[in-house]
DNA sequence: GACATTACTGACCATACGGTCAAGGTTTTT
DNA sequence: AAAAACCTTGACCGTATGGTCAGTAATGTC
């Protein structure tokens, strides 16, 4: 029997994963500076010389890792929505309303608070028009808002909840909670602070 | 008496209102075009060239009437920021609070539905950290905010509402209301539809 | 109708941009 | 230790970008 190193393993590794770069890899760490970038400016108004600087390394090394300024942006795009993906919660008609609805707000902005930069970056592209994002909608995303108001139809036919249209219940939770992350300049300056409390996580 | 023509009194008006360019001028229509781009692409992702098309206009044409991108920029952005504040209700705590709270909320829809590139070009502002706006937020924003936020107070203590964060009501207001503007796409495309119905403009 | 002002535009410029390359390191495999 | 694979980088390239300019047309004034 053929012996494996340890480095080999974690080539195997990361190769089967589907190419997901490691957490602690140099793709990750460009995948990180890039993320800022692109939440910043947009796709049009991020720079390759400025994701560099972020990662402080040579304008060449991103572009040795990454093919182009567009794969770099689908990687960094894919990445976001695959972690929000795990966060797939399971919710059924048996569910408590209230303890499924606090739970899902409280999971949403947790995210908002922990990933300020990912939530702009999805900002970004669905004011653009979602040029990248058009199928993800239309597809596993449309499923889990249906799925979730199937969910919330049956709580209002039980009457354990008012009657609500369930995908505005959703769209509002999402946008009050994504607030704070895409507006956090906004509500820090009107409420004339420097940082937010951590409400959220000290409940947890 | 010396006679004034009517164009020579028109050149007063535009010039005597603080440079406001007139409806129909040339300068309207570029800062229309212009607010689409920056809207979608935001500052630094905007181009000259596609604000020129956009303008059905040569490009040096776009710089003769504006020194120069971020001139331009700050144009259209002083343009949104005065039609807001010319939205600027009154309310007091004598009003009804249900009454005024859904005439505050039917205003700010309609404003996104009416100009959602406007909404669009704030929410990008925003996730750039307010570059331009940081002093608005810091002054007129915040005094406004903070002025509705005593009337909420008001109606607290006078037992006419639910205790609530007045600031975080205003937000949550806010957050909703835009959204359907910012996340336009998002929200058809999880709907499955193609446009939006007319709720808010059929009750005024 | 002469003068001045305002408005327009094709051609152009310096720089910044995304991206490449060849040459040299470093690490891994055999 | 040699070969192979992978990684790093300074220098460079073609193009796109914001912006300019000189020349021209239109408009307004007396």
């Amino acid at each position: 029997m053929k012996i494996i190193s340890a480095s080999r393993i974690i080539h195997m590794v990361n190769k089967t994963h589907r190419e997901l770069p490691a957490p602690g890899s140099i793709k990750a760490h460009i995948l990180v500076a890039a993320k800022a970038e692109f939440a910043q400016y947009g796709f049009e108004g991020a720079r390759m010389q400025r994701v560099a600087d972020r990662a402080a390394l040579p304008k060449p090394n991103i572009h040795y890792h990454f093919k182009s300024k567009q794969q770099l942006y689908l990687a960094v795009l894919e990445r976001i929505i695959e972690s929000w993906n795990l966060a797939f919660d399971q919710v059924s008609e048996a569910s408590d309303p209230a303890e499924a609805l606090e739970a899902f707000i409280r999971q949403k902005l947790r995210q908002a608070q922990q990933d300020p930069a990912a939530s702009r970056l999805f900002a970004n592209e669905m004011i653009q028009g979602a040029p990248n994002l058009k199928h993800y909608l239309n597809t596993s995303m449309r499923a889990w808002v249906q799925d979730r108001a199937k969910v919330i139809k049956q709580w209002m036919q039980a009457g354990k909840i008012q009657n609500v249209d369930p995908e505005r219940l959703i769209f509002l939770i999402w946008s009050a909670t994504q607030h704070y992350a895409d507006f956090q300049v906004q509500a820090l300056s009107l409420l004339n602070r420097a940082e937010f409390d951590d409400p959220v996580l000290t409940e947890t």
